[in-house]
DNA sequence: GGCTATTATTGGACTCAGTACAGTATTACA
DNA sequence: TGTAATACTGTACTGAGTCCAATAATAGCC
């Protein structure tokens, strides 16, 4: 039961000890109050260590999911061309969303309002929210056969991102007992391919293809 | 000629003051290399009046399109219970993009590479589009009767702020010559509300209402 | 075993954004 | 003219992030 500090922890790499530390200090003393300093000397390393392993604070939070954007562009990167370019955004995001285990939340997302961190983690979390669409649209414009800078490339990419953002988010918020992210994925980006006004019927009109 | 310091120069109120000199001191020196004290010094005021107008560095980036935000809710605030939600969005918007002047562009967009900013203007230009999906959200979850933290409800929120996104980005980066920003915002929504498969067809298929 | 190049880690000094708070000037208003 | 509210300033502080030079650890090789 001596979980003091460094010394009788077990010699994984520092990487991980540093998270270990984060996490553990993040749900003591909430994100904002605690210190790289103090996580640095938690996980029995310096201060400047932990810069070689993180490029700032706010990266702790976003360990789980920054893996799956890295899982995502990899995924991407094998589809062959003249697959459709939709699906297989749709199939990749899928595939990804299917190997997060239940207890696999970011830590961002489940913490939030116990870890004092709201703002914070909003935006350096958007920054993950923009490479998640680069890479979209990166992989739109190539199997398209469009610039990469295309109004409708990146506005599709954008809107499949934040798509996808709503679905993670949902996901984390419904605590225990939530159901699997693929199912929150799935359909999230049906409201985007299919469009909003079919996905989002107004309750004072019949849908557009009734009226 | 004599553009030294806040001796001399117009008295206006501090805040538009010290909007000016960050605008010249970012193209002087890049976003990066700019201290609040010298935007502070070169408009005749201290550091911590900077702070009363201004919650961060960053904010002065997003002066243009924060007032666009604010424009926005304003006009949402206003919609009448009853009226279909998806169109009233699309309205507001193209209302707020139809007076921005075509020499209004943020900083933060035309100036950005200039600038040498790339990193801190993405972040900060994310907290923008992350408080315009609250807008467009609780706005949505009002009009549809639905809670405002429901799946569908976030996602659509979130691929309209983005879309919106991808509107101002392209329109800004068109430079001189570009037309107008309705025209953008107008393609950008229109995308998202009829729906990615209709509006990205792809080259190795027929549409699908074709197939 | 020992030798060497590379990599991981460290200490220390620094810049600057952002916060807190108390004190002073300025303005508005009676 | 006096008084209250508001705008501004000085000072001091915390903590993130950077830079650089020095040292420990390690891997590869003889």
């Amino acid at each position: 039961m001596d979980s003091r500090n460094s010394v009788g922890r077990p010699r994984t790499t520092s990487r991980v000890m540093l998270e270990d530390a984060a996490a553990e200090l993040f749900l003591e003393n909430t994100y904002a109050l605690t210190t790289i300093e103090q996580i640095a000397q938690r996980a029995g390393v310096s201060r400047n260590t932990f810069f070689n392993y993180f490029g700032a604070k706010s990266d702790l939070l976003w360990v789980e999911l920054d893996a799956g954007i890295d899982r995502l562009a990899e995924e991407l990167s094998t589809v062959p061309p003249g697959v459709p370019a939709l699906a297989a955004v749709r199939d990749a995001a899928l595939r990804v969303a299917a190997d997060i285990g239940v207890d696999r939340v970011p830590l961002a997302l489940t913490q939030d309002d116990v870890m004092g961190t709201r703002e914070e983690t909003r935006s350096s979390g958007l920054v993950r929210l923009a490479r998640r669409s680069d890479v979209i649209a990166s992989f739109l414009a190539r199997q398209l056969s469009r610039p990469s800078d295309d109004l409708l490339v990146l506005s599709a990419a954008n809107a499949i991102s934040g798509a996808l953002s709503a679905a993670w988010t949902a996901w984390a918020r419904d605590g225990i007992g939530r159901g699997h992210l693929v199912d929150y994925v799935s359909s999230a980006l049906e409201i985007v391919s299919t469009g909003l006004e079919v996905a989002l019927p107004d309750p004072t009109r019949p849908a557009p293809s009734g009226g």
